[in-house]
DNA sequence: TTGAAAGCGCTAACAC
DNA sequence: GTGTTAGCGCTTTCAA
């Protein structure tokens, strides 16, 4: 049997609401008592119910992660910042993987209803209904690569991210550049292609209709290999009128571009430069030079706010952006730096 | 306040027993009252509460996964699964990742050892010592992607698939084939070079020592992209009389072997075909010819296993070997079946 | 400082 | 069939 509370107040002769004293590091309990309740319980290797603990203080310590299953890289990378803020306070995180939005609302019920967790994280979605209107949902969340001006949320600054990179290529010598996107019904990618603007602009370089090309692809908003690979196409049949370098919207569009540059034997980055965004895994293997998300970071910080907000459910909703980073890789034609990665 | 059967049951006029039954699907309750607590349960947008529920049941009706962080793409697919098949039941997963195996050993004690789930999934490592030895813990458990004679493994057969990764390149015409192999500490690498060892002596091709190139890295027990590198320069110093295609013990040093290739100007596959072991996510962008591991139905076998041993403590070790599958693209060589991936 | 007792929301054994 | 009651293992008043 589980030894319990009851078998540690009888051995070490006091009751039971003084050894849940002890493990709740209440401060009223002599030294002598205390030490004498620890040294039981090792002895008879205690470990506290988390769910009777659950029920009598009404709070899980546990929070829930929804997170869409396509997202690999990303999501593991910022799961590995939710477990180290999370592990320092003793909760567990309870993960749910959903393939589409409607499975949203399953694990919103399944969960988060049901007092399954003390909070959420909703990662790289929009913000589900069930937390909106009037009626909804008061469980303490907050978006994670999202954005929703009545919730606490943590995401990247897209313009300035797609800024610092075409103005690397700026600074490279290029002056025809152009833009590969992806569809721009996607917040994201609007961001991104404006930031591309604004850099231009700022430079003072122009920017041909026929050097901005975005998917109208819907699935996953055009954030694939396959657009990537066809725009890129577009652009070699442009010839010596095609932009000497481009800035890609992701990686993973990166990657299908490359392809296709490869297949029509035009060099990377001698006859076309490129510079993507996201930084996933995939693209220090092909030596893309792009931007780079906090991931770690954002996962951590994520935990910080959603504590925060479990708190101190009225405080005003908070937003963190961060800034992406610069790798420089050898797709954008710059000297490689000495340090591999 | 949270709704409680307490108060479907006055709503309802019956006792929370009956409450109870209804939302446990117990036989004895008539069709008229089932129907009338549902309704009032759904009025008053009821849930029960799974702490409770746990603590009155002795079950936590979730489980925990333990996952070493670095194996990324595997891991996510093997969840999918993992993750599939435990909604079907009702269960939650508790993810526990882990960044070295010291951590393991924590993980043990804060979750499984205070019966913070119903069993624990542990993959890609060694068995945790307390789960070993006379008064070990009793916890139910399966491995995935590891294996033990005491306890529900299942794992892929390296050896069928190292051979089948190797009869293609032979069916393909080569006859000077060799192996890039990780450390072969590592079980899974000698598997593998066991597997290639036997489709060569099969098929009466001679295999010289130096056709077989093996890591001595501790990191990750030489998986890496950096010992795929090294080993293929090796080979490429070889000059003519270097194979003309190789297995590659996994897809992370094939992609650093395409990249010395790649970097010494010789052509994958005309001048040096490889297939690899694994298909990570990578290896699609790569068009690297490799094993592809059931990773999606390993995870849901392993949530069944659970059950089963959960169900039945005392049965006797069950073991599931998967067969690795061929995927062909082009670094191999062979011509690109139509479809795409 | 400490013990006793009530209660968290539920299940399950027991009566009727 | 259905209501009542005694736990599940813990926290947290309330007295002492």
């Amino acid at each position: 049997m589980r030894v319990t509370i009851y078998d540690i107040a009888k051995k070490a002769k006091v009751g039971i609401g003084t050894v849940s004293r002890v493990f709740n590091d209440h401060p009223s309990v002599s030294e002598t008592t205390r030490k004498r309740v620890t040294q039981v319980a090792k002895r008879l290797n205690y470990h506290p119910h988390p769910y009777a603990r659950g029920l009598a203080r009404n709070r899980t310590n546990s929070i829930l992660a929804v997170i869409p299953f396509f997202t690999t890289f990303f999501f593991v990378e910022v799961l590995r910042g939710v477990q180290a803020s999370l592990g320092e306070r003793d909760y567990d995180l309870v993960l749910y993987g959903v393939n589409d939005p409607e499975q949203v609302s399953a694990s919103v019920k399944r969960n988060a209803l049901r007092g399954r967790a003390d909070g959420v994280l909703f990662f790289s979605m929009k913000t589900p209904k069930e937390f909106l209107g009037p009626n909804a949902q008061r469980t303490a969340m907050v978006l994670v690569d999202a954005h929703h001006k009545n919730f606490d949320s943590i995401y990247v600054d897209n313009v300035a991210g797609a800024a610092a990179a075409t103005q690397h290529l700026i600074k490279l010598g290029h002056r025809k550049i152009g833009m590969l996107s992806a569809n721009l019904e996607s917040p994201p990618a609007r961001q991104r292609l404006d930031g591309f603007l604004k850099a231009m602009h700022e430079n003072d370089l122009e920017v041909k209709p026929e050097y901005v090309r975005a998917s109208t692809s819907s699935t996953l908003d055009g954030f694939t290999k396959e657009t990537g690979a066809e725009l890129m196409k577009e652009f070699l049949v442009m010839g010596s009128a095609a932009p000497t370098a481009l800035f890609v919207s992701s990686d993973v569009q990166a990657a299908g571009a490359l392809q296709a540059l490869a297949q029509a034997g035009v060099s990377c980055p001698k006859d076309m430069a490129l510079v993507g965004f996201d930084d996933i895994e995939l693209a220090s293997y092909l030596q893309l030079t792009t931007m780079r998300q906090p991931m770690y970071e954002m996962g951590s910080l994520a935990v910080e706010m959603l504590f925060g907000r479990m708190n101190d459910p009225n405080a005003v909703p908070r937003e963190e952006r961060f800034m992406p980073e610069l790798v420089i890789r050898t797709s954008c034609g710059a000297a490689r730096p000495a340090q591999s990665d």
